[in-house]
DNA sequence: CCAACGCATGGAT
DNA sequence: AATCCATGCGTTG
């Protein structure tokens, strides 16, 4: 492999010209190969004090900015001992560490820089020409840019290397990668590459371009054509965001094996410490590419599998956290390797997790029979698990997966959503499996990994309390976030509509696979769209607590969307809202019984002609104001208390969640993509709550008797009501349009049970999930076949019907529980229904004034109901009745 | 009857 | 159009 160092036998330190019988491995040269020293040498720089001893007279001696060491910073050698800082100076990498904050820096060249990719004639440049260039003085970053630029290219070739941290948000990844080019993802490396860095680049004055002028000769022959990556240098575009790396990583010189991997992976880790373009090159991590291998001179095993690039959704976001947490307190170097969000069937109770092929292939030992190997994987709490690695013939390939997962999977606490990551330690080459719930919200200063999403309960979008975050109580309520707010939520909603019907528009979300930025996105819209929700005037919501959570119930009117504000009581006692003007940010007070539209100014103040005008000053003053929100943001935060240390209360409100989903599947959207953070199964929806979806792993769901009547149970059965009504609601439009008065429908019965309502209680009631006779593939728009099978007549609802099969009524084979809760709701529904029709009341006049029967939407007093039809306030009222049974008929398009 | 296994299917990319 | 992969489902023990 080495042309120059293997066959010199003198050391590689100028200064030094020993000559040595045994080489001793230095620091990485540009080639990716190593300067091989004699023992003196070599022990000078593993002990970090090689530039002290043979670099004191020369330039680039800096002092970190917080201990005062003095670091040799223009310094192949010593690279790795600092970090820029962003202000200028440097900083020792043992402060950065300390300090956290390893921000990106373009200066240095990247890894793939070194990496023995180079063609032959520019590892000549090694030696005493890099250092005239890096030795010479300070970091050289007029090279950055082009540097970059190489890296970008290059970094998208090689597997993630172990440095190659992510910050836990990932976010400019996906801006700058992802998000952006996501078109150009899957399409040829070259085109590929060439795409993300345009993409995710910032984009360089000519001038800058000009002075990379050396780049070109660095990328020289590489599969990429890098003469024309200068011109988009790929530069970090979150360079003000709060990145950092993971540490864990040991920035001490490793002396190599003969792994070349592990080689430029400890190389590059300790470039990246110093530099920080770690997180720039992880922009692209992970991606294998065919191009690279035969390149490197890595792993054999390792290269001929990482022949193609692993999809992005496979790359590695592992944290820092993670990472440290992987390694422990040893000097492990972690090379993240790829990672998965498990899919329904990968965290259901089979116990096999599907393996990508191309990661299976590239990262697991290569199997030739379908037999496979056994496995063993260490957790990130050091637990061995093993599993067997397989495969299956499918379709002239193969399928990969990993079986017997299921108490890792278990001990992990992981479900359908949650990510887990796979990763090596090196030098064992050992396999590490960690995992992020998806529930992570974001920790701290760096973006999100996700937030809540995955697991549901919050974010399914059915909880229409006013949900907040304690930290975030009240989003809408700063000034800066309520600027928009009434915009964007609808905005957001809509866009999330569309993104679920529209795959055009992100080819990405076909998936539901919400990248990090959508999900901040999602968790500021919904947290404001929870915040406009609000009972319809005259409607006073039911509060029910379920497992520790307090939901508000619209048993009559459906909740409106309107201005949030802030309840309060006024200096004599009298109930008020404080509302935010939109214009003008200024808090006026409105009567307590005021609904707003969503956006609602100053001229809107009808109350108080004094301050109609944004110009008058605010009444509240700024402690008052203060208070205020901090009271609200209190309340608010107590409202939710996810009680996620329960499971059976997760599953419970998941069933909940389900239930609640259904007005939204029965259009066949849902806002609820947000739960969905797992790749969407084909055969069932978004929110699918199906037995595979939702079953606990050991198949056993929380009972309930007949008679029960707990705050879910009487949930469930409201909300089935709900559903007959709206099933109602939604056949007599129908026959009105058609006017078919000779339907043979009954009237008050369903067409149907829509599917993921047979599968949740059968599966909730149940626990004993038989998919055999709880099908949702087919969507089954035969009135007649689950109208039988919800027939009052018989009195039973036959959960475990196939819709396929009309004849199939047999009998409910649920021990009793939620099937008969739901027989009861059925009953209950039918009977309060009959009654109504008799002295038509209720549902239709709720109709009528939520609809303004037309469905086009009306006002309300003060305040604006958004009509039916345009969607948004049908999703909308789906997310604020999602958890609120509403008996009410919602309007309907 | 049930769970596990392993292939087939079909939606998504 | 090809491939991937989530999961359905027939088969087997």
């Amino acid at each position: 492999m080495s042309s120059s160092s293997s066959s010199a036998k003198f050391c590689f330190n100028s200064t030094c010209k020993n000559v040595f019988d045994r080489p001793r491995k230095g620091w990485r040269r540009r080639t990716g190969e190593f300067a091989d020293l004699c023992d003196r040498c070599a022990s000078a720089y593993e002990e970090g004090k090689f530039c002290e001893t043979f670099h004191m007279n020369a330039s680039g001696w800096r002092c970190c900015e917080s201990c005062g060491k003095q670091i040799h910073c223009g310094c192949i050698v010593s690279f790795h001992m600092f970090v820029l800082l962003d202000a200028g100076g440097i900083e020792c990498i043992t402060c950065a560490r300390k300090s956290f904050i390893l921000t990106p820096n373009p200066a240095w060249p990247p890894p793939s820089f070194f990496l023995p990719v180079l063609p032959e004639r520019i590892k000549d440049l090694s030696g005493k020409n890099w250092c005239h260039i890096a030795g010479s003085g300070p970091v050289p970053w007029r090279q950055a840019p082009s540097m970059f630029s190489s890296s970008s290219a290059h970094s998208e070739l090689h597997p993630r290397l172990p440095f190659e941290v992510d910050r836990p948000s990932g976010i400019d990844r996906l801006i700058g990668c992802e998000r952006l080019s996501a078109s150009s993802l899957e399409k040829k490396k070259v085109d590929d590459s060439s795409e993300r860095l345009m993409n995710g680049s910032m984009k360089l004055g000519a001038s800058e371009i000009v002075e990379n002028g050396n780049a070109g000769i660095n990328c020289g022959e590489r599969t990429i054509p890098c003469v024309n990556i200068p011109q988009k240098a790929s530069f970090p575009r979150n360079s003000t965001s709060n990145s950092h790396f993971s540490l864990a990583v040991s920035s001490t010189p490793i002396n190599e094996a003969n792994d070349q991997t592990k080689v430029s992976g400890t190389h590059v880790s300790r470039l990246t410490l110093s530099t920080g373009i770690g997180k720039q090159v992880t922009a692209h991590n992970g991606a294998d590419s065919s191009s690279e291998t035969p390149l490197r001179n890595g792993r054999p095993r390792a290269d001929a599998r990482a022949r193609n690039q692993l999809l992005p959704r496979y790359w590695p976001r592992i944290t820092d956290q993670e990472l440290q947490q992987i390694s422990g307190d040893s000097n492990s170097v972690i090379t993240p390797l790829f990672e998965k969000m498990l899919s329904a069937s990968d965290a259901g109770r089979i116990g096999r997790l599907v393996l990508p092929k191309k990661c299976a292939e590239a990262y697991f030992p290569a199997i030739s029979q379908p037999e496979g190997l056994p496995l063993k994987v260490q957790d990130s709490k050091g637990t061995e698990w093993m599993f067997q690695f397989r495969f299956w013939p499918n379709n002239n390939s193969r399928m990969y997966v990993l079986e017997g997962v299921t108490p890792c999977i278990q001990s992990m606490q992981l479900q359908a959503g949650d990510i887990v990551t796979f990763s090596r330690i090196e030098p064992e080459g050992k396999l590490v499996m960690g995992f992020r719930k998806a529930s992570t919200a974001s920790t701290s200063n760096q973006g999100s990994e996700t937030i809540v999403a995955g697991d549901g309960v919050p974010m399914n979008g059915n909880v229409s309390a006013k949900k907040t975050k304690p930290d975030q109580a009240s989003p809408w309520s700063k000034d800066e976030k309520s600027v928009s707010h009434s915009k964007e939520v609808l905005g957001a909603k809509s866009s999330f509509r569309s993104k679920r019907k529209n795959s055009t528009l992100n080819s990405k979300c076909k998936r539901l696979r919400l990248e990090n930025e959508d999900l901040v996105e999602l968790q500021v819209t919904l947290e404001q769209a929870l915040g406009l929700i609000r009972p319809a005037p005259n409607c006073v919501p039911s509060v029910v607590v379920i497992e520790g959570c307090e939901f508000e119930e619209f048993e009559q009117d459906a909740p409106v969307i309107g201005r949030p504000t802030i309840f309060a009581t006024d200096h004599i006692g009298e109930k008020i809202q404080w509302v935010q003007c939109e214009d003008c940010s200024k808090w006026r007070k409105i009567p307590a019984d005021a609904f707003l539209p969503s956006r609602w100014t100053c001229s809107g103040n009808t109350w108080d002609p004094e301050r109609l005008l944004c110009s008058v000053a605010q009444e509240l003053t700024a402690e008052q104001l203060e208070d205020l929100l901090l009271t609200n943001d209190q309340i608010a935060s107590k409202k939710i208390k996810a009680p996620k240390q329960d499971l059976d209360a997760v599953e419970a409100l998941e069933g909940l969640d389900a239930l609640a989903n259904l007005a939204i599947q029965e259009e066949g959207e849902s806002l609820t993509s947000s739960s969905q953070a797992t790749t969407k199964h084909p055969r069932h929806r978004a929110g699918c709550t199906c037995i595979v979806c939702i079953q606990p792993p050991s198949g056993k769901g929380p009972k309930h008797k007949q008679t029960c009547t707990c705050n879910v149970c009487l949930t469930v059965k409201r909300r089935f009501r709900t559903l007959m009504l709206r099933r109602e609601k939604k056949q007599s439009e129908k026959e009105a349009e058609t006017t078919l008065n000779q339907s043979q429908q009954h009237p008050y019965l369903p067409e149907k049970l829509p599917d993921d309502f047979i599968q949740l209680s059968a599966s909730t009631g149940n626990g004993s999930p038989n998919r055999k006779t709880v099908s949702s593939d087919e969507p089954d728009d035969d009135p007649s076949r689950i109208r039988s099978s919800v027939s009052p007549f018989k009195g039973q609802i036959d959960l475990n019907i196939q819709p396929e099969r009309d004849e199939d009524l047999s009998p409910v084979s649920d021990s009793g529980g939620m099937i008969k809760l739901i027989q009861d709701a059925t009953e209950t529904y039918l009977r309060e229904r009959l009654s109504s029709s008799n002295n038509r009341s209720s549902p239709a006049s709720n109709e009528k004034q939520l609809g303004g029967g037309i469905g086009q939407g009306g006002s309300f007093g003060q305040g604006i109901v958004y009509g039916s039809k345009d969607g948004v306030a049908e999703a909308e009222h789906s997310v604020a009745s999602s958890t609120k049974p509403v008996a009410s008929l919602s309007p309907e398009r």
